[in-house]
DNA sequence: TAGGTATTTAATCGAATGATTAAAACGTTT
DNA sequence: AAACGTTTTAATCATTCGATTAAATACCTA
């Protein structure tokens, strides 16, 4: 981010610590509710570094969020677009690649949505996921419907189903620890059945008439 | 929340205008981003009568939200609690009723997931919803359950796939729209097919071995 | 109308926060 | 070690933001 990098001494240190603080403290507590003093803190470096390196919180907040999106949904392309799985097998590797993911991140999906609602033009951009609807996956499910092998409607109603049932537990996980009155270890038991049962669900969505 | 009202004459003017403006600007742009001068504004009254009628912005906050959550998971509640209705009945209903209240306040979910998650304790006593998981609805489950009639798993599981598939849309929406290439009204119309399909998929899930 | 209370306004305070600056410390090269 | 650029620090600035105050206005009651 700087004029020169000294060498090339590849210290991860500073300006990476600072990313890496930054990213901790926006995904758990979003933009507004971050303080460039907390990031400062939680890096260990001083305050002023932060504008050295960065520029300004909210060059440093882009920065964070281009790279957050950019990897969350690469994943995604990769594995629709795969030409040598077959439609189940996507969605089996979709889901229980995804709920890895989220279990190393689970503030991530909140954060994302919520910020990608405050302005949705800016961040849509970033993420390279316009290509999503033109993948190999959905010509595999219209050929799929064609064949009658699946039940023919939008097929965004399947991503959905998809996406959410992987995704939603992790954005209200205190809202269903409280209602189930489940800890955090019997959450994760619960979590790690369902990269097994989601993709059985949604094979039978698919063929529900 | 004054000393005391005049007479009881039920002028739904000032205080109940800054609420109104304090719920939309909250549940919009979350409690970190809404500044007490853009409530005022949008309420078109003087700053210091948010002050003067409520305390303190927190104090706004904790009201909007107390109502919020108690009138949210109240329905639930209702629902689930009815004694004369069937499971499936209860998961149309519930569909039915759910969709139709986050399409007038979309911005509700993503909203209560995040304060949530900020403050999990602090919350969830505001919510009366510690009895969900000893209603009607469980039992109905559980019976249904040791009938055979739908797969033996953890309740929750049913729970949250049923709520994922209605509330992720509308957390989703922007992303959605934006990689399925559809606009605000061809996505109401999605929402709506999605009222009758969510309640026949749920019946597949719950038979899905 | 007079007196009192409730409501509203304009002005301002103090703390928090993003950002800057000037100088010090460090490391590398010659 | 001298000279130079890079990195770090402490101190400070300017603005924003939540909150308060004192005065003005509107409203009701006697």
């Amino acid at each position: 981010m700087v004029k020169t990098k000294k060498k090339d001494t590849l210290d991860l240190s500073t300006e990476e610590k600072i990313k890496k603080a930054a990213l901790n403290l926006f995904t758990k507590k979003g933009y507004a509710a971050t303080r460039t003093r907390d990031i400062s803190e939680e890096a260990g470096i001083n305050l002023a570094l932060l504008n050295y390196y960065y520029r300004s919180k909210e060059k440093l907040f882009e920065l964070v969020m281009t790279e957050i999106l950019q990897n969350f949904f690469r994943g995604i392309t990769q594995i629709f677009n795969d030409e040598k799985t077959s439609l189940d097998e996507k969605v089996r590797i979709f889901v229980a690649s995804y709920t890895g993911l989220l279990k190393q991140q689970p503030d991530l999906p909140l954060f994302i949505f919520h910020e990608l609602r405050m302005n949705p033009e800016k961040l849509a951009s970033k993420m390279g996921v316009n290509e999503v609807f033109k993948s190999f996956f959905f010509k595999q499910l219209r050929s799929e419907m064609h064949r009658k092998k699946i039940t023919r409607i939008h097929p965004l109603h399947y991503v959905i189903n998809m996406i959410a049932m992987c995704v939603f537990p992790f954005i209200a996980a205190p809202l269903l620890k409280h209602i189930a009155g489940i800890d955090a270890k019997n959450f994760e038991i619960l979590i790690d059945e369902r990269i097994t049962l989601v993709p059985k669900w949604i094979e039978s969505i698919m063929q529900t008439k």
